[in-house]
DNA sequence: AAACATTTTAAATGGTTGTTTAAACTATTC
DNA sequence: GAATAGTTTAAACAACCATTTAAAATGTTT
């Protein structure tokens, strides 16, 4: 039936979600979505009753990419070390492939909390992941520092999706290129992992 | 003359400031300002001549009354190990006080760069700083880590900020109160200022 | 107190917003 | 192939947007 053409309704919703991303939810219109979308715009209402279930919808789905991948690697069978490494690696990748992403869904949950934090499994998840047993067993026997699976996930990601998300103060206030920004995070990066190394893991 | 009550125009200006810092430009109309200030509408255009001249008027106070006590402290004359400590307890401070500035300002940046970033003279400010100074003089006598003051400012402030950005995400997935989340911000607090002296001061 | 400048007001401007309508078109079913 | 269901369309809806107008109110200067 429909081999190439995209369905009417997942058209829409891939064309609001690159707007939205973009513009956050106010400074998004149903036509600039329907303009993106090169359709009729009574068509976002006819498949999804309203501009804020559209964008509920969205939202629910980019809050789980978001997370999803980190919980996948807390699960990994390599050691800590490996894996705070491949964890600041996948939270740079997707920083540099997706920016609009984490200033988007903390924006809007800044503005209306109620309105956006659906319940969600995510802590359990995040309990019972083999890294939160391998940081229980390191601090244990005394390999690892004595802090909070609440406290090291949160130090792990904030410096570098902090850096990308002031990329614009970044750049205008050193002066930086895209091309001195990139060099710039790349050795922020390996700092990161450093330092996060160095904290987390006694050594003597 | 006018001695309790402000004049109209500041009036305007500060009812501006709350509105614009919780609900960002595209959320905020003239109404919602004329309101908070409770005056006439046509006084915002009649004061300041439009929206946007209002918001870039209140968004350059904003951005230097972010930047300034973090310069003032790099300048101040005690050891760097004291300071990193003060920097991070200023920068603390600033984000129970004023929830949401850093949101603000990094979405606005985010959504038109070229609107907002207006030339700054504040990397030379803070390459003649006193920190700046005391880094370059520690690498030399290998008593701190041979990093760049543009890798190390960030690595101080993003910790901590990150973690009041994402307030009510960390909230919701740990299912914490606000004494919670007051609890945890100051052992979170605690972490940051230990990793970052563990990292930058080299001691054997 | 008359003349002037400044500030404030209610009302209106033209344009845009999210959403709805009812008719037209297309595909499917009997 | 007529009837039915699903999809798309242009047009319209009332509500709201930033901004402007011109008159009214107030303050200041002569």
């Amino acid at each position: 039936m429909k081999c190439i053409a995209e369905k009417s309704e997942d058209k829409i919703k891939e064309a609001a979600k690159r707007i939205f991303l973009k513009k956050g939810f106010d400074g998004t219109t149903s036509r600039d979505i329907a303009r993106e979308a090169d359709m009729n715009i009574a068509l976002t209402n006819y498949y999804f009753r309203s501009k804020e279930k559209l964008f509920i919808e969205i939202f629910k789905d980019l809050m789980e990419m978001y997370y999803q991948s980190v919980v996948d690697i807390l699960n990994k069978p390599i050691d800590i070390k490996a894996k705070i490494s491949e964890i600041i690696e996948n939270n740079y990748r997707m920083m540099k492939q997706e920016p609009d992403l984490v200033i988007f869904i903390m924006n809007e949950i800044h503005k209306d909390p109620e309105r956006l934090l659906i319940k969600t499994p995510l802590y359990n998840q995040i309990k019972t992941t083999v890294f939160s047993q391998q940081l229980d067993a390191g601090i244990k026997n005394g390999t690892l520092r004595d802090i909070r699976i609440e406290n090291i996930l949160p130090l792990m990601t904030s410096c570098i999706e902090f850096l990308f998300l002031g990329k614009g103060i970044h750049q205008k206030i050193f002066s930086m290129t895209d091309e001195d920004f990139e060099a710039f995070a790349q050795s922020h990066k390996e700092h990161v992992k450093s330092m996060i190394c160095h904290y987390l893991i006694l050594e003597n």
